[in-house]
DNA sequence: TAGAAATAAGAACAATTGTTCAATTCCTGA
DNA sequence: TCAGGAATTGAACAATTGTTCTTATTTCTA
């Protein structure tokens, strides 16, 4: 029977998603052996494989599980009562949850073109979903007449762009305080839809 | 004396920029090797050395260049007379010559993390000079009145973020034109900097 | 047209790549 | 306590990496 506690198992899998993770981020994933995954877990080349078939395999898990965490999170919080307020709602919890994940975030975005095929479809499949929940806040706004907006596909589009690239810049010692910066930002999205202030 | 025409290296030179540029956005700076950058242009691997010392040297080239091409491409707009005009001006510009440009502007904003980090700081001095233009038309917008902006340097990062996330969804044979969807993204800057329609 | 410079070819270099595999160590359930 | 599977090692594989260098070919200038 498998060993189900004391096990190393139970230790190196997840120290290797978290190293594969942080270098993949930092130098990319070409740039990545799997020889410094190794080293950075403690452990040698040889091993990594009793966790992974192979470098691409560890990638696209990296991605799918951040893309299904997101989801995951997003679906855990009530659905407020208006339009406005979920799209509140929705704007600072997409910048809250980015931001404890700049790591995942990055890779997400940037090591799409090491997919195969398949395994990028799997990605774009779940992140459409998740922008798929931004669009109908924003169609419900414009049912409900609130909302200002020609176009919600591309308004969807808009938004998350200038949420995500927060973390393009935002460092925790500079002028502003990540509170206020949450707040600024939920006033460019507010404007941008068209809603009073 | 240096040859002047006739030379194959008029050809060569542009050619393995061209070549390099598309092979590293595509398949990213790490993961594309000399040989293949050589391949491309039809030519031996060692020729490339006569044309750059080496690999990080092409990559700093195609972004240093695309930025100057940029910041020389805006300072040939002449500048509107109010700053809402301005300030559309400088989005229907962005997001033309971005559109133009899918590749460079791909590269420089992915593969910052394979600069030296005095090469890092050169491009970083170039982009910030191009978003100071865009805060500059923020920050006299404010003054003359007309722009609701809690923030001109945030403001500025969001609109950037914004309009040049057009590059990663937009296609040409998708359900909106070009030009639809430039209306549409200036629609939502301006709605984003409280400006009324 | 000769000489010089520019350009290219093509082999060579050591280092590193992802992955495999037999041997070994370690831990657990009985 | 011990058998057996899980986990790990460490060496090995062929392929590829960026760069250098010598040699050969082109092409311009004088």
């Amino acid at each position: 029977m498998a060993r189900t506690s004391g096990s190393h198992a139970k230790i190196t899998g997840p120290k290797i998603q978290e190293a594969a993770q942080r270098l993949f981020a930092r130098y990319g994933y070409a740039a990545v052996s799997m020889r410094q995954i190794a080293t950075e877990v403690g452990v040698q080349v040889g091993a990594l494989y009793n966790y992974t078939p192979d470098k691409q395999t560890l990638l696209v898990g990296l991605m799918t599980s951040h893309l299904e965490d997101l989801l995951a999170a997003w679906a855990q919080e009530g659905a407020a009562a208006t339009a406005a307020a979920r799209l509140e709602q929705f704007t600072r919890f997409h910048i809250r949850f980015h931001k404890e994940r700049p790591d995942a975030v990055f890779i997400a975005y940037m090591e799409l073109r090491n997919l195969t095929p398949e395994n990028f479809e799997t990605v774009e499949v779940l992140r459409r979903r998740y922008e798929g929940a931004l669009e109908e806040i924003l169609r419900s706004g414009v049912t409900e007449g609130v909302f200002a907006i020609a176009d919600t596909k591309v308004a969807t589009m808009g938004i998350i762009a200038m949420l995500t690239g927060l973390n393009t810049w935002f460092r925790e010692d500079g002028r502003l305080s990540f509170d206020e910066v949450e707040d600024l930002y939920w006033g460019m999205v507010r404007n941008s839809v068209g809603l009073a202030g």
